[in-house]
Parts: C-alpha cells; structure tokens; sequence
DNA sequence: TCAGAAATAGGACAAATATCCTAGATCAAA
DNA sequence: TTTGATCTAGGATATTTGTCCTATTTCTGA
C-alpha cells in the first residue's frame, strides 16, 4: 500500500513546515510542492487544512512520548532526566534560534488564531508537564512537584524564546547551567 | 488636519489587531472594519501593509520608552524599578492569558515569517534589555548585569507562554514570587 | 488477466487579499 | 467664493488559497 507511505511524507512536510513558516502561513501548494504531490493527491489523503494540523499535533504527541520514554531509559535518576529536558535547548539550539519552540511558536499561534485546535497543541505542553512532575515527585518532592516541573517548563520557554530573538548560543548555555544549578539545589537544600 | 487623527486610529486598530490575531492573519479589511475606513483611504496613509507594521512596531518603542521613564519615575531604587517589570506579567495578566506578550508573539512570528521586521521587534526587547542591564549596574553588578538582565527577560517570557498555553494565574503569582525572592538573593548574597 | 478499488494528477472555482486607480468630498487659504 | 491640495470612498484587478471534481493511472485480489 502506497497511501501510509504518501501520507507519511505529506505529514513530515508539513511538519516541518508548519514549524519553520507557521501554520498559517504554509499553503496547500507550499506541502504539496515539498512532497512533489498534487493538491488532488492531497486532498485524497486529508479532507481539510485542519484535519493535517490534527495529525501533526498527532505526530508530534507521539513524537514526545518517544522522547521521554527514551530518556527515561537513559537514566533511573530523576534529576538526570530532568536535566535531560533543561538540555534540550542547548540539544535543539540551532533550530531554535530559528524558528523558536516548536510547541511554544504553535500554542502562540492558535491562540492568537483562536484555533479549536489549540487545546491539543497545549496537551503537547500537558505532556513534558506531566513527566516532569512524575520525576519531581520521584525526588520526593510530592507537594510541589507541578509547580516545579511549571518552572523547568518556563525556563525552556524563556530561553527558547530569548535564543528566537537575540540568537546567542552563550546565553541559552548561561541559563542552562543556572537551571541545572537550580535543579542542585533543589536536590540537596541548604537549610 | 483631521490626516494625523485617522493615521492614528489606523495605528491603534493595527496594533491592536496584530497583537490580538498575529500581523499575518489580519487583512487590511480587518482593520479597516475596526476603524470604519475604506480600503482606499487606508493606502492613503499607508503604501504597504509593512510599512503599517513599522510604523506599529515604532508606536511600540515609543510606548515601552515612556513606561520605562515611568517605572524610574515611581521610585530611584533600581529593585524596585526591577520589580515592576517583574511584575508586567501580572498587571497584563488577562490580556497575556489570551494573546501571549506581545513583543514575544510578534517576534516569534515575524522570525517564522522572515520578516525584514523581526529586527525592529527585536529591538523592543532590546529597550527591556538594556534598561534591566542599567538597574543591574546601578545594583553594583556591573560584570553581570547583562546576563542578569537576560535572565528576568527570560523569566518574562516563559511565564508568558505558560500563561498563555495554560491559563492559571496562580502559577504566575508563583513564578513571580519565585523572581522577586530570587531578586532579593542578588541584592543581599548569603555568601 | 481483468475488474474493481485505491491512488494520483491537474483543472475549475469561489472566497479572500494586497494593491491600484479614479472620482467625489472636504478643507484651508487667497 | 474659488481654487488647489488633502482626504476619503469604493470599484477593479491580479494573485493566492482552500476546496471540489473528474479523468487517468496504479495496484490488488480473484
């Protein structure tokens, strides 16, 4: 069967290029002519603009779990792994200097859009929240656990945002290394 | 000369409108709709749809200049000054809920865009920037001050994400808390 | 091999959009 | 009051975009 196959590509493309020119600024033709498909061939294997935007919010859910699962196997420690996410922004630094968060960019755009779509881009955040608090609680820190892992989330989000505009590597890893001495912290209280 | 005033509610609507719905989504028609305008006259004060969002992104440094000169008008402690910035998060909370902080979105998708633009949104952060470097040196922390000043920008705008993607004002209270505590760790170091 | 299903191509179309153009209205100064 | 500049309205246009439709090709199972 050709179709999974087409359609895989016609997700990757658009994907990619939902996150490097915005949703709504990437076109039918912009995909189509990335895939070197036709707009009839398109509209076989999705109905509609927003029915691709579900599937790759889809993609991208799946995606993340993939991430996190992986990580967790990297390491039983905790702090490891959440410093595993603080990373991500030195990890993925040259795309973010460019085009910013992926799930940062798409949440700011559906809002602004006031795109049904916007609560399963927001699940995408609900994700990396939820796992940090898993590994927060898993340090014992049971009652703040939310609020911290909020807190890594906000950094990555600052930085991630910040690196967009000003494009320098040597901040994100300033921050970077302040969150992990946070994160030290938080691990061994002085008091 | 009734020009100037019609130039200004062209202004205000556009400003208005890009932060709301993003600088791509909004038509000329939308704007003109807000300030029951023709199409027609609205080329008379304006030739492009850029030159719209330069003269909007200069409105907007002129604007955060005057409310930069007001926080250093509110009080001479440099802390204090900070801590009204920290604080924006706050006093725009509704609109941050729903739209994201403007100078943040903006740049985001201008960057999307590869807008010739982004560099003059980008220089609406650069006032913060060098205006928290300032209060930082005024603090004594002449070596860091930049990087401190980074560093508030940054908590800036993850809370603003955050804020946007989540909508829990409790958590921005939190982080804001969370800053100033962290202020008052510079001012009086434990070491 | 062959019929029916699946997949693809590309033209057609209506709506939206940025921009242009021209004619009419308004206003300031002589 | 008249004249010329300024301002405004709205139609015209070319382009883009999302979507639909039909014809053709490719694949699959009997």
């Amino acid at each position: 069967m050709k179709s999974a196959e087409t359609r895989e590509n016609i997700l990757d493309a658009a994907d990619r290029l939902f996150y490097r020119q915005g949703y709504e600024n990437t076109s039918f033709a912009d995909i189509a002519d990335e895939v070197r498909i036709s707009r009839g061939n398109f509209y076989y294997h999705f109905k509609s603009k927003d029915e691709i935007l579900d599937a790759v919010i889809e993609a991208r859910l799946s995606d993340t779990r993939d991430m996190l699962r992986q990580w967790e196997a990297d390491s039983d420690d905790p702090a490891d792994r959440i410093r595993s996410f603080i990373r991500i922004v030195i990890v993925n630094g040259a795309d973010i200097e460019r085009f910013g968060c992926p799930v940062g960019t798409l949440n700011a755009e559906l809002a602004k859009l006031d795109h049904g779509a916007k609560d399963n881009a927001v699940a995408l955040f609900g994700l990396f929240r939820s796992w940090l608090t898993e590994q927060f609680v898993a340090l014992g820190r049971t009652e703040d656990a939310d609020d911290l892992a909020m807190h890594v989330l906000a950094f990555s989000q600052g930085v991630a945002s910040l690196s967009n505009a000003f494009r320098d590597p040597a901040f994100v890893e300033r921050e970077v290394d302040r969150m992990c001495r946070w994160l030290d912290g938080i691990l061994a209280p002085t008091g």
